[in-house]
DNA sequence: CCTTTTTAGTTAGCCGGCTAATTAAATAAT
DNA sequence: ATTATTTAATTAGCCGGCTAACTAAAAAGG
């Protein structure tokens, strides 16, 4: 099958890039935590609304879609789900007939070591290999062009 | 509001891991790209599909999947919409009727250009701030903790 | 007080991703 | 040759994410 010097198929430079790279990354580590965190009967994303409920339980609905960075319809849809299976809980706002709070219900708060551990697990995986050092250049520069991607995140 | 220590609100241990960190990049990054990709009436996810044929033209479906590291409903749905948009051609493989090989159309091939430089000017905000050095490590580092998620994608 | 504007969430509908179950063709085994 | 098995792709249905369009309450202005 020598055509006209077809099918040699060298590997596109885009491929080389290192926003390809991180693209690639990113989609191996959502499997690979979503695969953790099915053990739990979570899909992956649901764990970023936990983390921000056990941080501060009772937020509003819009702020919790700016601390995801998340558009309010998913944390609509999201919530909803995670309601029906028991782990979230949605009360009207006092002070707001328009906007209502999430609060974890017992369920919730009892994930908060298994998904932590889902975590701790995932790091395990992916930083196995590195050095010490090497983990901690790894994460400055994530932190670094984080804030490249989401200009004034540094607070979150 | 002082109440049993209630408000205080540190951030979650959680938040501070590398794995955290690459989920909130991963995020940040898709919709980066997403951003630049709308500018040419794609969707994030298919720049994939094309990189893939741009490499190797009339690849056979299953493969696709195979390279892209996704399943193979997910290249069914995609392709559908592909060719939909006349980016894409689905043609039968004469040497196995359960297959079909997939060819870019022309506009499928002019889009090369314009998304490679998608690419580039992701990759550029991407890095903003970065020594080269840096870059270099980052680079080798993603490279790394790739392999460790995606056992054996050496080659690709 | 009433009107206008802003803000908070929802709905509808699309896309990329997944799993589970199905169809149909190719291959292996008898 | 017939049967059993494996392989290729599709369908159905779910989830996270998005945009656009809408509803309803709060806040601002007159």
């Amino acid at each position: 099958m020598g055509g006209a010097g077809n099918g040699v198929a060298r590997t596109h430079p885009v491929k080389r890039r290192t926003s390809f790279a991180l693209a690639k990354v990113c989609k191996a580590h959502r499997g690979s935590i979503g695969e953790l965190l099915a053990e739990h009967g979570l899909h992956p994303g649901q764990e970023m609304v936990l983390v921000e409920l056990w941080e501060s339980d009772g937020l509003r609905g819009g702020e919790l879609a700016v601390r995801l960075g998340v558009e309010p319809p998913t944390v609509t849809k999201m919530l909803r789900r995670l309601e029906g299976c028991g782990i979230v809980e949605r009360r009207p706002d006092p002070s707001d007939a328009r906007s209502f709070r999430v609060y974890l219900t017992p369920e919730g708060r009892a994930l908060e070591e298994p998904v932590a551990d889902c975590w701790e697990r995932s790091e395990e995986r992916l930083l196995a290999g590195l050095s010490e050092e090497e983990r901690r250049t790894f994460y400055g520069l994530l932190v670094r062009v984080r804030s490249n991607l989401v200009p004034g995140c540094g607070s979150r």
